[in-house]
RNA sequence: GCUGCUAUAGUGUAGUCCGGCCAAUCAUUUCGGCCUUUCACGCCGAAGACUGGGGUUCGAAUCCCCAUAGCAGCACCA
C-alpha cells in the first residue's frame, strides 16, 4: 500500500491541539470522515490533543440520539480522542465572554428586525442600536439572559466594518433568543451563534490548526474580529474544498427524509454515504482513512470515487477474507454419470494453511443460472470436474466429463462455482442496486460480522446468520 | 449583484511558494499479456492531463493579465 504525506503543517513542530467538532444532528459520514480523519492524522504525527467538540448550540439541529452514534462511528473510524467537550455545558462562559466582548466595545445589543438589519446591511448603515453605550448595552444582555425578550426581538452582533468589501463581514450576530424548540441537555433562552462559541472555545482550548471546508472561510475571517477584540494569537487555519461524492447524498436533514418517508431503512442503509453504512457492508475503517488521506487539504471542490474506496478497501480485506462459493439464482442439475466424490476447496488460495471447504458432492448440484444460459459446451465446476452442456427437449442436461483441469483448460471452459444441492444454505446478498437471492456454503455460518469473497461475485459482509437465511451485504466486487 | 477561493488524465493526487532536472509523479481506472482450479490477489505492459487566450523570459504546469468554469459566503445554521 503506498502511504501517502499529508502536507506539513506551519508551526507544528512541537505539537498541536486539534478539534473536530461537528453538531450532533445524525450519525457522522464520509464528508465528517474527512474533517475527523485529517484532523487525527495531524495530531498523530505532531504529537499533541485532539479534542472532540460537540456542536450543540442550535436545539433545531440536534438528534440526542446522534450524541451517541458521533461517539461511535468516530471510535469506528479508530480516532484518538483525548478529551471530549460539549458546547452545552459551557453557556456560562460563553455568556460571561459575551458581557466581555461588550465592554470591551467589540459588541452590542441590536434590537432591530431582521429584514430591516440586512437591509441597512446591505448599505453600509449603521443600525439605530449601534451607538448604544457599553452600559446600555450591558443592560439590555442581561435583560435578555433573563428572558425579557421574545425569540427574534434582540440579538448580540459583533462590531465589525460596515464598509467591509464583503456584505457577510458586517457586524455579524453572536448570541440569539430561542424559546422553542428546548434544548435537550440545558434550559436557556439565550443562545450563542457558531461563531462566538467556536471562537471562545478555540482559544480557551488551547487550539493551535484548525482544518475545515472552505465553507468556513467567511467564518475565519469573522472569528478573527473575536480573537482581535480579545487580544488573542489565532490558530493556523487550513480550508479543504468541497467533497462530492457519486450519487450518494451527505446531507443528514436529507437523509433523515428518506428514513422517515421509508425510502431508506435507517441510517445504515446501504445506499446511505453514513460511516454505519460503509461499516455495514464491509468497508475497513482503515480504507476510509487511507482513502480521505489520500485526498488530503486540498482547495479544489473534488468529487469522491468509490472506486478508490474500494480499492483501498480491497487491499485490506483480499488477503484476510475466506473464499466460499454463492450461486445466486440457482438451478438444481444432476450431473450424470458422475461419481460422487468430495471436492476440496481451499479458504484463501494464497494461503493453503488457513484450510479447506468440503463441499460432498452426491449427484446434483445447483448452478447459477446466469451461467447455465450463455449455454456453454463445457464447465469446470471449481474444485470438482468438468462437466459438458447439452440440451435435451428445451431442458439442460450435464454430463460428467472427467476429472482433468488441463482437458478444460485445452476449451477453454469457464470454471464456475457450485453448491451440493443437498448442503446449501439460503442466503440473500444484498447490493446497493437490490437483493441477489442464491444460496451459499454452510460453512458461511461461521464468519458472521466478517468480510468474506463470494468467488466470481465479489466480497461481502455476513450480516446475519441466525434468521432462516443468511443475509450478506456485497462490498465491491 | 457583492466578496473571496480554486482550476494537472475518467477519479484522486505530486509538482506551483524559490521558472529550466516535468516530452509532468503516484494510486485508482480501462485495455492487453503472464500467473492462477475465482472475472480475486500478484506480476509485466499500454492508454490517458497541465481550462482557454495573451504577456514576461533564452526558457512557463510553475510568474503577470484577461476570459471561462466550478465552489463558498452574504442566516438570529454549523
Amino acid at each position: 500500500m503506498h502511504i501517502k504525506e499529508l502536507p506539513r503543517l506551519e508551526k507544528a513542530e512541537h505539537g498541536v491541539v486539534m478539534r473536530f467538532a461537528p453538531n450532533p444532528s445524525g450519525p457522522l459520514h464520509l464528508g465528517h470522515a474527512r474533517a475527523a480523519v485529517l484532523n487525527d492524522a495531524y495530531v498523530k504525527r505532531y504529537g499533541g490533543k485532539y479534542i472532540l467538540r460537540i456542536e450543540d448550540t442550535d436545539p433545531k439541529r440536534i438528534d440526542s440520539e446522534a450524541y451517541q452514534m458521533v461517539i461511535e462511528d468516530i471510535s469506528w473510524l479508530g480516532i484518538t480522542i483525548h478529551e471530549v467537550v460539549y458546547q452545552s455545558d459551557r453557556f456560562d462562559l460563553y455568556y460571561r465572554y459575551g458581557r466581555e466582548l461588550i465592554e470591551r466595545g467589540g459588541a452590542y445589543v441590536c434590537s432591530c428586525e431582521n429584514e430591516q438589519f440586512r437591509q441597512l446591511k446591505q448599505k453600509k448603515t449603521a443600525c439605530p442600536c449601534r451607538p448604544l453605550s457599553v452600559e446600555e448595552n450591558l443592560t439590555l444582555f442581561d435583560k435578555m439572559l433573563a428572558g425579557e425578550f421574545y425569540e427574534g426581538e434582540a440579538s448580540v452582533r459583533v462590531r465589525t466594518d460596515l464598509d467591509h468589501p464583503d456584505p457577510a463581514m458586517r457586524d455579524f450576530p453572536a448570541f440569539r433568543i430561542l424559546h422553542q424548540p428546548l434544548h435537550p441537555r440545558i434550559d436557556a433562552v439565550v443562545y450563542p451563534l457558531m461563531n462566538f462559541s467556536v471562537s471562545i472555545d478555540d482559544h480557551l482550548l488551547g487550539v493551535t490548526h484548525v482544518i475545515r471546508g472552505k465553507d468556513h472561510i467567511a467564518n475565519t475571517r469573522r472569528q478573527r474580529y473575536i480573537f482581535d477584540y480579545f487580544g488573542w494569537d489565532v490558530p493556523v487555519y487550513r480550508h479543504y474544498g468541497r467533497m462530492g461524492i457519486e450519487g450518494v447524498v451527505l446531507s443528514t436533514s436529507q437523509m433523515r427524509q428518506g428514513i422517515v418517508s421509508g425510502e431508506y431503512e435507517g441510517w445504515d442503509d446501504i445506499r446511505l454515504g453514513t460511516l454505519r453504512a460503509l461499516s455495514r457492508r464491509g468497508i475497513s475503517p482503515d480504507a476510509v482513512r487511507q482513502a480521505v488521506i489520500d485526498i488530503g487539504i486540498g482547495e479544489t471542490d473534488i468529487s469522491f470515487s468509490w472506486d478508490n474506496l474500494y480499492a483501498q478497501n480491497r487491499m485490506i480485506v483480499d488477503p484476510v477474507a475466506n473464499r466460499y462459493f454463492f450461486v445466486s439464482h440457482p438451478v438444481g442439475l444432476e450431473i450424470r454419470d458422475a461419481p460422487h466424490q468430495v471436492a476440496h476447496a481451499l479458504l484463501h488460495p494464497n494461503e493453503p494453511v488457513r484450510g479447506k471447504r468440503i463441499l460432498p458432492f452426491t449427484g446434483t448440484v445447483l448452478l447459477p443460472r446466469e451461467e447455465i444460459e450463455k449455454e456453454p459446451a463445457v464447465i469446470r465446476l471449481k474444485d470438482l470436474f468438468n462437466v459438458i452442456v447439452s440440451r435435451e427437449d428445451g431442458e439442460y442436461v450435464l454430463t460428467y466429463a472427467g476429472d482433468q483441469l488441463s482437458e478444460a483448460r485445452d476449451v477453454k471452459a469457464p470454471i464456475i462455482q457450485w453448491l451440493p444441492a443437498d448442503c446449501a444454505l439460503p442466503c440473500v446478498l444484498r447490493k446497493q442496486e437490490g437483493d441477489v437471492l442464491g444460496v451459499c456454503e454452510p460453512d458461511v455460518m461461521r464468519e458472521a460480522g466478517s468480510v468474506v469473497q463470494f468467488e466470481r461475485v465479489g466480497f461481502a459482509r455476513i450480516d446475519d446468520t441466525a434468521g432462516d437465511r443468511i443475509v450478506a451485504y456485497f462490498t465491491h466486487r
